[in-house]
DNA sequence: CTGCATCCCTTATGATACTG
DNA sequence: CAGTATCATAAGGGATGCAG
């Protein structure tokens, strides 16, 4: 959530993006998708780092778009689960295909961003179009 | 960019994800993709709303990143115009498979946030598990 | 036109402590 | 165990104004 108000508009995958790309979330996703059903402390500990507070806070935005399921057993020591929905496993495919873009070019990414590193940034002007890309 | 330690460890598509969807990030991209090179004025009215301060970082950023070229035209009023790299332009059909599962699901998330929001919340907690999902 | 420098403020996020 | 409440902090983003 919140956009001020109109990344949107340019951008028809704008609200995908905000529910499934925000802080915290592919993270938790994965590891639901990956893990299958696991309690909050499961969660807790995978995410090495996450608070509580947070990891509610998202687990519950995530419930809310119906792309996670809470399931709550009434027992001594309370025990909830979380599990991926349908709605939420038909990411599945995305999530691999993200994968194979990021083993396939990640290196170069990599590589791009130590090339302009290395630029002192006054190079960075005055490039008379070299006819690169596309 | 900006993660405290390692969402990444529990989850592979971190990097990109951080890459790819950070905010302005993808209506820059899709922008770029669709209506092909374009000055950085002519970003700025597509994207309503978007702060000249803002627009300049994002393009930084994604210029480093390797995903976006940038050509400095040295003339009397200065032009510039940033175009798609054909490592950007990798990310095409992982923007259509998005937008494609938009058009599919935003709908029944949509349903689920009313359903969610109808809930008093109290009535949140003891759901006996009336096995869904999966 | 492009875009850097400042200042300011909202918001998100993290650390900590405490209940059912 | 599974959260919630409170507090503190920092980062992101907006609004100028000015320079190349």
């Amino acid at each position: 959530m919140e956009q001020t108000a109109d990344p949107q508009t340019a951008c028809p995958v704008t609200p995908v993006v905000d529910m499934v790309f925000s802080r915290w979330t592919t993270p938790i996703l994965w590891s639901l998708h990956h893990h299958g059903r696991q309690r909050f402390v499961e969660l807790e500990r995978r995410l090495t780092s996450i608070t509580p507070k947070v990891l509610t806070q998202r687990l519950r935005q995530l419930e809310r778009d119906g792309l996670v399921a809470r399931t709550y057993h009434a027992e001594v020591p309370p025990r909830v689960e979380y599990e991926i929905t349908a709605l939420g496993a038909g990411l599945g495919p995305l999530f691999a295909q993200l994968a194979t873009w990021a083993d396939a070019n990640l290196p170069e990414v990599e590589r791009a961003r130590e090339s302009y590193d290395a630029r002192p940034a006054p190079a960075r002007q005055a490039s008379t179009d070299t006819g690169r890309a596309r």
